[in-house]
DNA sequence: CGTTGAATTGAAAGTGATCAAGGCGTGTGG
DNA sequence: CCACACGCCTTGATCACTTTCAATTCAACG
């Protein structure tokens, strides 16, 4: 079980996660820091459950996660939800709005959490620096790979690879921005929310998760997750990390 | 902006696909058409189900597809295999790589196809264009809420449903570029690719399109579809073509 | 200490997977 | 011009991962 030399960071605050996350692209100067920094600087506090953006809308703003949990989700006509991404300190809700117009699906808080509105001109001056603008293109094609991984997850792996892949793939990502401790990270997700990430029932989802528990892999109650044995999991569930693009040592 | 009545073309030649797609957005000057039909001129021909790019390779050029079809998929260690996007005339195969460096998946021709070869600096001139700038960002936003969109349908729709939601996403997009006729269009895919971009075997399959063509719903043979009742299939696949952001009549 | 949302547990039913064999159409070679 | 081969489509029987439906236990909280 590899734990190089790097230590997570403690949690970062204001808009430190985006810093981190644009930084794994390359380091930006100083200016630029302090740019993404005071975008966090007056974010709404909003509760849990709470709609963030819904399918239809046409905000002239951009919503970044600075504290929080968030997910976007669709909804079918016979009520069923489907979650299509996890968002974490320092991910863009719908960067895609200024040229897409219209949301087509909705976004909404999963936890408490701290929400940064960004007008659509001030986005303009921040892709006018190009070490910025690049880093959000990079940041946008992160998040393509992402859901091209949740497809051959929902796809191709049973309940429990898929849960596994997950787990790495948000640990991957929360240690990205420094919200890990050595193996665990807050993971503030009910069994439901779970299921409805990767297609399957909450009662499923609750009798793979005592599996884990019972083979020792992982801990994970009240919103925390510890995995015990890192290595394992991530053979268990064929989890490859290439695809966040990240060059770091796991 | 409806485009009312416009009946579907005839099949573009070079690369016009591109243009009728990258039009969608909004219309471009000649100069900016002239530029994109030149992309299509000297295309390589390549045979069905040959790699056009793989995963781990880091290409110094881009690809578009001018003719034929292709699938993007990813490989699992049993050899599993899933599909994550099939690729029809005027798309770009791999648009991201010049940012994200490394390919995280694989894409292979599906039928006998015509490949453009763009490189990096041509790209970089086309970028230089602010309606082409756009229209390449729109289009890439679109994949991404296309890959959305298989999420729901892989993780909550049901194998008739997701097959009539394949077929009717397909039957807009190849609309869009002129390529369809009626309610027809080339669908060159064996029963195991539509099992493989859907997460289910190609037995199951056979069995929901043998109850389609009982239902008088569609017919699909010799790699052509027809959807005799487009409303019924939409209704009993729940599609809503809002995600691929075209704003046409259907 | 009752309320409430979430986690558990049990039993029964299903959609889709597996495994295997047979049918068909087309292209190639003798 | 026909036989054979190969890839793909079909069909049948059986298996199993997940879903359903329902009831129970927990844990946090006012």
């Amino acid at each position: 079980m590899p734990i190089p030399g790097l230590q997570p960071e403690h949690a970062p605050s204001g808009g430190s996660a985006l810093i981190a996350k644009l930084e794994t692209v390359a380091p930006l100067p100083d200016e630029d820091r302090e740019t993404l920094a005071a975008l966090g600087e007056n974010a709404r506090e909003m509760g849990a459950r709470r709609n963030i953006i819904r399918e239809g809308e046409r905000p002239d703003h951009v919503h970044l996660i600075v504290e929080g949990w968030a997910a976007r989700y669709k909804l079918l006509p016979d009520g069923a939800r489907q979650i299509t991404a996890f968002l974490i300190p320092g991910d863009f809700c719908d960067l895609h709005i200024t040229i897409l117009r219209e949301m087509d699906h909705s976004i909404a808080t999963l936890t408490r959490a701290k929400v940064a509105y960004i007008p659509r001109d001030r986005m303009e001056t921040l892709s006018a620096r190009p070490g910025i603008a690049r880093a959000l293109w990079w940041a946008t094609l992160v998040d393509e790979a992402v859901l091209r991984s949740w497809i051959v997850n929902i796809g191709r792996r049973d309940a429990y690879e898929a849960i596994g892949h997950l787990m790495c793939e948000l640990y991957v990502r929360m240690k990205n921005v420094g919200l890990t401790h050595d193996h665990s990270y807050e993971l503030p997700l009910t069994q439901e929310e779970v299921g409805d990430a990767l297609g399957i029932t909450p009662v499923h989802v609750n009798r793979v998760l005592q599996r884990m528990r019972s083979e020792g892999l992982i801990s994970f109650a009240r919103g925390a997750l510890t995995i015990h044995d890192y290595q394992a999991l991530e053979n268990a569930s064929g989890f490859n990390p290439n695809y966040l693009h990240i060059d770091q040592r796991v």
